[in-house]
DNA sequence: TTGTAGGCGTTATCAA
DNA sequence: TTGATAACGCCTACAA
């Protein structure tokens, strides 16, 4: 069996009280005392069992997070990089990370949040992939549990957490697209109810309009942010009567996929074609021509949304509740080079 | 406050016990009762409080899994795809995952084992990145601890879980360039203490010694398995005096990488230099040109060894305790194609 | 078929 | 400075 703190207390023919207050770090109890007691709480290997301390203490010392699924076996470097931010930082304050998988807007995804916030599992939880009108925050604040979120959602006023500028990026980078002789501008988006969907759709149009381009519904089509949703759509595109001369994504892995379409067409990325993406993902630099990219510094984010999260629920004050990021232009070969 | 049994109870003005038979679904509950119990609780917003039924029942329904990272903010699609199949299995058996990250052998890592297991916060782990000799192996036999692994160190005799056999992989692989021709084959290896690439590095050596070719220590060189790190060993064997003509590379990422340096030195890959990696991430099919890979299923492994632990848990026989996996050799452009 | 009561391992209150 | 004791919310032998 697992030592537990009645084993140490017989041990040293204390009371648990006070080997529990040694341990604790509590400043009543003589120095001589404390100082056995660690060393032999130690020696037999203790370490408080959790399950107990959460249900006294009415915490959890844990922070949830649902990785967004698409489909099975889906993936984007963009989550694991979430995760490891997520996951140093909390580690860094001895917290837990408690991860689960769910499609948006699921039955699963409902049924976790409803375990994990009823059933006291978690103290926070961290929201990405925000939608238009999203019923996890709304779920959240309603039930007055500690949350932050990476983007904003339309319907909710009060926010904490972090927002990545997606407009004012994909602005900049039709603005420098346009700048290159580039009319004919498509674009890839994603699944509508995604707030960054909107937002970098809204940039798409607005660098257009500030260029004097009349939009084209023809090249505005919708992917599922995947590779091979890139490819397929990006195929369409290139193949069309009126192909594009520059095609900008809605992130690096379906500007991936765009840049096979454009290969397996005998077209040549950078040359024929301009390919942008958003994420700015290790890969991006490695692709062939090298993808010109809005980055957004995923690590750093996760990592400041995770403290301000524990901010949160340790009801500390917040440096500020609302941060904005602005994603960095990176321009590369894929769309001519510099 | 949250609603525990005990209001469920009140409301319903029966026993705690009645409620938790009902909802448990005891056979010695009235029907009605039983129908009654369970509208009430739904109504109620009841969720069982985890601390409290882990403390009762000496249970978390909770596994672990610690992400390796080597440096920070460092990441692999192989991961996250991992983490993804790790947690839809889970959730499918109404279990949660815990994810940490510690850097491989690090003192962080060590605490965090002390912490999930001495203090019970999980039922069982799942390792992977397995060393050649690896003390968390010990620590969870010692500790009985139910645990799986992908990879078997040398170091243990029981193991249970799966083994990608990377050695007949990379030989198979190695075979095959060189029936292609070619006879200067690099290879670009990981951490010498990793069990992958000791069994990759055996694979190539043994793929050359059934050719016939004498080994060339200048040809095998090591990297991180990081695109950067692949990027910057291949850009020496690309730039030495006796040039390879196929360059191996232990994982997909260090290909990557590799790919890009010999485009950086102006060669073409698959045309100059052959490249081939191991993995065969999503991304692998949509490089420029496409990247050669032994391909192993990551995703249903992950989820393979998760259903493994789970009836290591549940005390079930298990169908079989080792499993082995062959990659799958996908031959690409990155080769010179099929 | 239902209820009573004890205890899982901690921490916190109070008294000694 | 230390110790006895009562919770935290749940499950389950046992009694009714």
């Amino acid at each position: 069996m697992t030592t537990t703190i009645r084993n140490v207390a017989k041990q040293l023919d204390l009371s648990i009280t006070t080997v529990s207050r040694a341990l604790d770090g509590y400043d009543d109890v003589a120095p001589a005392t404390r100082k056995l007691v660690a060393r032999t709480a130690r020696k037999m290997g203790y370490v408080p069992n959790r399950a107990a301390r959460q249900l006294r203490r009415q915490r959890t010392d844990t922070i949830g997070y649902i990785l967004p699924t698409a489909s099975t076996g889906f993936t984007d470097l963009f989550f694991s990089e979430f995760i490891a931010g997520i996951s140093d930082e909390a580690a860094a304050r001895q917290f837990d990370i408690l991860v689960a998988s769910a499609p948006p807007d699921s039955d699963t995804e409902k049924e976790l949040y409803e375990r994990w916030v009823m059933g006291g599992k978690v103290d926070g939880i961290i929201v990405n992939r925000v939608r238009l009108s999203d019923w996890r925050l709304n779920f959240l604040s309603r039930r007055q549990v500690p949350h932050v979120s990476l983007e904003r959602s339309l319907s909710k006023r009060k926010f904490v957490g972090i927002e990545v500028d997606s407009f004012s990026g994909i602005r900049e980078l039709v603005t420098h697209l346009v700048k290159r002789g580039h009319r004919q501008i498509a674009y890839i988006g994603g699944p509508t109810d995604l707030k960054i969907a909107h937002d970098r759709l809204a940039g798409y149009e607005a660098g257009l309009q500030q260029a004097g381009i009349a939009p084209n519904r023809a090249l505005v089509l919708q992917s599922d942010m995947t590779a091979e949703g890139g490819y397929g759509v990006a195929l369409r595109l290139v193949r069309s009567s009126n192909r594009p001369t520059a095609i900008v994504c809605i992130n690096d892995l379906a500007a991936i996929g765009a840049m096979h379409a454009v290969h397996d067409s005998g077209l040549v990325t950078g040359h024929d074609i301009a390919i942008a993406g958003f994420d700015g993902l290790a890969e991006a630099a490695h692709t062939q021509p090298p993808l010109t990219t809005l980055e957004q510094p995923v690590y750093s984010v996760a990592r400041q949304l995770t403290r301000m999260l524990l901010a949160l629920i340790a009801h500390e004050a917040l440096e500020e509740e609302q941060v904005f990021v602005r994603p960095q232009l990176i321009i590369r070969a894929s769309t001519g080079g510099e």
